[in-house]
DNA sequence: CGTATGACCATGC
DNA sequence: GGCATGGCCATAC
């Protein structure tokens, strides 16, 4: 099996806590320089059919505007979490993207950090 | 091995 | 805001 990519796609999927999303993109670059967000995409598509791989929070990866890939089911189980989408059916990534992967943890298994900035970090509070 | 396709993204109009 | 185009790279056929 070559999952040693999805692998570690999926890895880094698991770690996004609940409440919170990230992009296909943003899980690309935590992985690796060289995975893009296409690749996510195909890691994420093979657990629908195939799921070797228990407890991917699939529903928290979502694409760069901010709405989701799948239909409504995962905006469901998104708002189960707490996430809240607008009429358009798009979601403030600022408010609940994920920030990367805890600093410790990325080190020690290869991952990288989100270069990001971010800087204002409004941290919810929302409440 | 060539072509088509995809749970994507950035850019341009 | 929406729509079209090109690029991306792994899989499926």
């Amino acid at each position: 099996m070559s999952n040693t990519l999805y692998s570690r796609i999926y890895e880094v999927v698991r770690h996004i806590p609940p409440g919170r999303v990230a992009t296909y993109g943003q899980v690309a670059l935590v992985v690796g320089p060289h995975v893009t967000a296409q690749q996510v995409g195909e890691a994420m598509a093979a657990l629908r059919d195939d799921s070797p791989e228990p407890s991917v929070p699939w529903q928290r990866v979502i694409n760069a505007q901010g709405k989701v890939s799948t239909g409504r089911y995962q905006q469901q189980l998104l708002e189960q979490e707490g996430l809240v989408f607008n009429a358009k059916g798009s979601t403030d990534l600022q408010r609940f993207g994920w920030q990367g992967p805890d600093p410790a943890w990325a080190a020690a298994h290869g991952f990288s950090l989100l270069s990001h900035a971010a800087a204002d970090a409004p941290q919810l509070d929302l409440f």
